[in-house]
DNA sequence: ATATGTGCAAACTGTTTGCACACGA
DNA sequence: TCGTGTGCAAACAGTTTGCACATAT
């Protein structure tokens, strides 16, 4: 795989902010470094970082897929007031599953509620 | 809310297996009993259900929504090889969350490996 | 040099919606 | 009866892809 400057920038953005984006979201933010970096590209530089383990995605009931430049497995918290995505670096077990016979390679929890700040 | 043969075609379906169905499937399987229902009113249908708390749904990677007539809180295995889904009624804890001020409302757990049928 | 990546636009897929008609209460 | 639900088709949103050109190695 070849180095481009639209895949760091990226991955940059991602990285810089504890943060998690959409596809338009990014696009919109790398857009500023890189004015006439297209969607497809995001898209496809996207795929490509998640292949590599760069970066996770993280699926939510709004059907629309948030990328995550913190790798370290954690599970996400989604405010249904602020839409805000939190994350926590919860314990999880595969355990009981691996037990039986399954092989577990990757694992993603995400919480549905109301967030501290917006049940003030 | 009104009853229609529809709506309950729809949930007996998807009780009567423990199974997991995406919107496609369950338009497929009811033709079957009520052939000119259309894939709107199968959309209209589940959403009503997943209101009234008689299904869940079931966000996965190939973000396509699955539904679930099995409504107690559990955690799903999809397998990466026969993309089956599986049930697990595993403990889940959100109680450091809560702890921190924030209500949790409802958890989705997804695990991603290879199941036990096709390791062998 | 050449294989991989890009920008663009069109295509695709899953889902939602507006409308006129149907039907449950 | 009358307001909610339906079938249909068109619209929509997010994502993917084919193509010709650009660029990293």
């Amino acid at each position: 795989m070849r180095n481009t400057v639209q895949r760091e920038e990226i991955l940059r953005f991602l990285r810089a902010k504890r943060a998690h984006y959409n596809a338009v979201q990014i696009y919109d933010a790398v857009r500023v470094k890189i004015p006439n970096i297209s969607l497809g590209t995001v898209y496809r530089n996207l795929g490509k970082l998640i292949e590599t383990g760069d970066i996770i995605s993280v699926e939510t009931e709004d059907r629309c897929v948030y990328y995550d430049g913190f790798i370290k497995p954690h599970a996400h918290f989604v405010c249904r007031c602020c839409s805000d995505i939190y994350d926590f670096e919860i314990e999880e077990n595969s355990k009981e599953i691996e037990a039986l016979g399954f092989k577990v390679e990757n694992q993603r929890t995400v919480y549905y509620g109301v967030c501290n700040k917006c049940i003030k």
